[in-house]
DNA sequence: ACCTGAACACCGTTCAAGT
DNA sequence: ACCTGAACACCGTTCAAGT
């Protein structure tokens, strides 16, 4: 392979390897389900050899921690902006930012599930949490300004922002592991989405 | 290794190695967690060849199934267990049923994780879902019994269900997947069950 | 600096061969 | 019927060697 000295983007043999290796990664994921994932196939789809990656990447675990981190700002953008689009910024706001929470789950079952149960150590890469609790951030403001406009205290914020995350990442992971699918529930979810968003109104207006 | 023919429990030459097999995965599963899982460690514990677990599963999948099955099984116990020993049988009933159910995750985190995040197919493992479904009917009774004593109609009880489920089931699955010791929560999972059974019940009380 | 080739340890699975 | 030994394909990781 023959590359110009002029052409600066582009290094050595690959340019920019690790993006692509990362777009590899991404790809084969969502094919084969975390558990089929595999470093040498990624490399396959990059055309490169097995030992290329870790120039790049310590190893399979920060690749799964890239495929993670890019999972966490992909719902984070989608859920800012569903806020932003949402006209009553109370519950409104709420339930909107529920459903993209599900449906980001459904429409990337894989990548949530490497984002979640990968393992990944804060100690090892604290960016991916860095970048969990700014997507974490969004539900907190927003049932901060639910407690706040409903008259009620808001100290609570944190732990009610905490159990309303787990009962959407709860129905989001019922759903993509398949027990929703084989309990017979597959199109239900907004049902489901809608009941959680119901009950935490209720809890708000009733305390 | 020599053996009475009056000896009928025992076999060739391990004896019920299928259950030994299954001791070991589950042993070894709590240690080392799902990543580190390997069916060859597993026979090194119980002290065969790589080959011999192929007489009695019919792949490693089929082992992760196994002790899938005895954890819904196990925690089907204490789920059973609870509801009986709450004097009230509804709203106190839930509450036992909902700590019950999340104690046991974070009692077991790896089998946990096995038991939902294993790709185990319905097709493949019919068992493994009939076993699940069981557990989710104590789940079933008691809310089908807090809507009825409530003077609620009961054609929901399936949705409120999967719902409770779900609430507990995403409490669970962050605690283990780490994302409620990352975040500082660790010691407030009571707080957070709590919750989930009270925006439960003020859904009930309200509708 | 970036990538390859070869090597090593490890794993899942199969199958002929042993008891 | 149950288990071993050996084999095969595959994977993650390392390292000397190439450009």
């Amino acid at each position: 392979m023959v590359r110009s000295k002029l052409d600066p983007g582009r290094s050595y043999h690959h340019g920019d390897l690790k993006e692509a290796l990362l777009k590899a990664s991404l790809e084969l994921v969502s094919e084969k389900g975390p558990h089929g994932f595999s470093l040498a196939e990624v490399c396959r789809k990059a055309g490169v050899s097995v030992a290329a990656p870790y120039r790049h990447y310590r190893d399979k675990e920060a690749i799964l921690a890239a495929i993670a981190v890019a999972g966490f700002e992909q719902y984070y953008e989608g859920a800012a902006a569903a806020v932003a689009a949402s006209s009553d910024k109370t519950f409104g706001a709420l339930s909107a930012l529920a459903t993209t929470y599900v449906n980001f789950a459904i429409a990337n079952p894989s990548r949530y599930r490497v984002m979640y149960g990968s393992d990944l150590s804060k100690a090892k890469f604290p960016e991916l949490y860095a970048t969990a609790r700014r997507a974490f951030d969004v539900v907190f403001c927003v049932v901060e300004k639910c407690l706040i406009e409903n008259g009620k205290s808001s100290e609570n914020t944190y732990a009610m922002s905490v159990s309303m995350w787990s009962h959407c990442h709860g129905i989001a992971m019922l759903c993509v592991d398949g027990f929703l699918r084989e309990i017979a529930m597959d199109e239900r979810i907004a049902e489901l989405v809608g009941l959680a968003v119901q009950s935490f109104v209720e809890q708000i207006k009733s305390t």
